[in-house]
DNA sequence: CCATATTTTCAAAAAGTTTTGAAAATTACG
DNA sequence: CGTAATTTTCAAAACTTTTTGAAAATATGG
């Protein structure tokens, strides 16, 4: 396979997948895109490339900063504004952690809270219900603490303990 | 709050955090209310509680059992079926993370697969580009083998040891 | 300030996903 | 078997999300 090629199908598979990752389409390009790119690219360089609009581009920068994937950048001279993808892994890594558990387990979390306050009085559905709840708190709370850690943690730590320590 | 109040919303707001996880707002009620159920229900009576049409109704169930999240169940001298959910948390903490690897991980790592076919050859480009695959595979690997390992591992190492062992 | 380049916004269109409901297939009872 | 109960399928409708593109807002250099 040749570069071309495999930019290509790494840009549009990393699309394609996006959306099994709660990403859209055009925000896992314009990463990918960035991502293997050594230079940081202008709005119109992205929108030529992927073929998206200028709405579309703008967007998912935008949402792209926000996570702390992209950062804007100035080139002396010119007026347009460059984007450049963090390329720490490691930092990638942790900043997509941190939203994915601000989406999916923090508002969990608090949906249990909020049915914790039913009382556990004695029959069969109350208690059933109660030992669920219970059950479910356990394992988000774990599961929550657990990616704290993560995301406090070093990358060396991570990549080379880890999997010692599991098994 | 009382317990139907309590029901009403966790089924409720199951429904409207599944989307956040990869999950149908349908598939995600009927779970909801299957894991509250003390009793195994039909299907008329999960379409009368979440008031919806029975081929929905079927089409998530299906897919609930292929998850391996809920079981069917026969009564005697009753011909319809019955559904109930697998109440152990472990197990169905297990079984969702094997479903998502299965639809968020593997495929990534197939496609770092077919790209690292591309040759570093001397440009910035070709090695930024094999850099930034490399990284990515590295996390992805081992991301993969320490889910393989929650995987087998059993509940109450997970409960108890793991946040021990990492800080 | 003005003129122009650039970015942002947002309503409407397009694309994608889920749900419905009725018809077809299957099951199981007499 | 035949009949009725039950489950499954799937095309079309409803709903949701994403994308477009042009207009509005903002920034920059002269």
């Amino acid at each position: 396979m040749d570069l071309r090629e495999g930019k290509e199908k790494f840009i549009q598979s990393w699309g394609a997948l996006g959306s099994s990752w709660g990403v859209n389409r055009t925000m896992a390009q314009i990463h990918a895109l960035l991502l293997i790119s050594p230079e940081a690219l202008s709005a119109d360089e992205i929108m030529e490339d992927l073929m998206v609009s200028r709405g579309n581009a703008n967007m998912n920068l935008r949402a792209l900063i926000d996570w702390g994937l992209v950062y804007k950048e100035l080139k002396p001279g010119e007026r347009k504004e460059f984007f450049r993808a963090e390329k720490d892994m490691w930092e990638v890594v942790k900043k997509i952690i941190t939203q994915r558990k601000k989406k999916e387990l923090e508002p969990m979390l608090k949906v249990l809270d909020e049915v914790s306050s039913v009382e556990e009085s004695g029959n069969a559905e109350a208690l059933e219900f109660a030992k669920v709840i219970r059950d479910i708190k356990l394992f988000s709370n774990k599961a929550d603490s657990t990616l704290d850690s993560l995301i406090r943690a070093d990358s060396n730590w991570f990549v080379g303990t880890f999997l010692k320590m599991i098994k």
